[in-house]
DNA sequence: GACAAATATATCAATCTGATATATTATTTC
DNA sequence: GAAATAATATATCAGATTGATATATTTGTC
């Protein structure tokens, strides 16, 4: 499957839910996708003309308000392609956590550096667990809704899996902890 | 910090653990480190150059077995820089999961399609969980050695969150059969 | 009224992935 | 024991993506 472009889907299915700018697409990937899945402007922008000279977008200049904006719409051939792209079974599910990556060469920097990079992995679950508490909160008013239902389902996935990091790094740290008694 | 390379000192790290061949640190990132990280040859042998013409790391030509190969080892330089990385806080920790970007569109093919979907991604779990009881059995006969303490935090951090997983598995699938009978 | 923050689009070098090419050795199957 | 398949080993490349930066306007704040 060449090298398997995603941007493409990832902006079709925002504008499957509403007609936005670039700009909003980012804000999306920045918040409520941002617990699964990222995007920067250097892919967004470049994605959507390429979209709209395949006909699976629409542009519209919106310069009638204050600032002039490019708002985009899905096509029928674009909800089409998503469709066929979102009836496939997912091919690639991954974690990239430097914080891991720095746990496991931990025997070059000692017992102090690990429990550092636990103590500050902690801090950002938690920091991440206060948003997604408050996203759930939101969703549970507005549930009758059918895309809400599946946005709901993904904030449940992201508590779940903070809560199961902290978890992990309470386990963690008093392991740790043990070792370091070991060598006194 | 420019476009900030990471292969850099994951190779590093493995050849802090010990020599080894391009090859070899392929097998480690598909094996050990797949569970948070990952890498490509076409990132492995560019970056072995590179580190080599920064002293880094050393070549050695070992073709006296069968088999032609090239025996990496790391410097002092090398290890110097992997110290220094490895002291500075963790950047980039995420997740990029093809399972719920698909589960989040999911209007688009109704509650059979997200429950395919979640069903899937129920047996890879339970699938990555054997290996990863597999691996914590193993080390826990060797956790004297130090780097397999570190090894083994990383093994437990997979299990706890590939359990949370499962759990998430079981809940979603309830709330969408129940959503199906509302419909009803 | 000045200054910072947010809105909005766009581009680019550096990086990384996934695929492919090539060649040898080890193992399995008939 | 020959043939087919899998594993070992290195290397390269087009295409995808990131992170940074440039530019310009508008809104909000002190």
């Amino acid at each position: 499957m060449a090298n398997t472009k995603k941007m493409d889907f990832v902006l079709l299915g925002l504008l499957s839910h509403e007609s936005m700018t670039g700009y909003e697409m980012k804000k999306s990937l920045d918040t409520v996708l941002h617990f699964f899945w990222g995007g920067s402007y250097g892919s967004i922008y470049p994605t959507l003309n390429e979209l709209e000279k395949d006909g699976m977008v629409t542009k519209e200049n919106v310069s009638d308000s204050k600032r002039e904006k490019i708002a985009y719409s899905i096509t029928e051939k674009g909800k089409g392609a998503l469709k066929e792209w979102l009836t496939h079974p997912s091919e690639k599910d991954e974690i990239r956590y430097e914080t891991l990556l720095k746990l496991f060469f931990g025997n070059e920097t000692g017992f102090d550096g690990a429990l550092k990079h636990i103590e500050r992995f902690e801090e950002k679950c938690k920091f991440e667990l206060q948003i997604l508490h408050m996203f759930a909160e939101n969703l549970s008013h507005v549930l009758e809704e059918d895309t809400h239902k599946y946005y709901y389902l993904t904030v449940t996935f992201g508590i779940k899996t903070y809560e199961s990091y902290l978890e992990w790094c309470k386990d963690a740290r008093k392991l740790i902890e043990g070792w370091g008694e070991e060598k006194k």
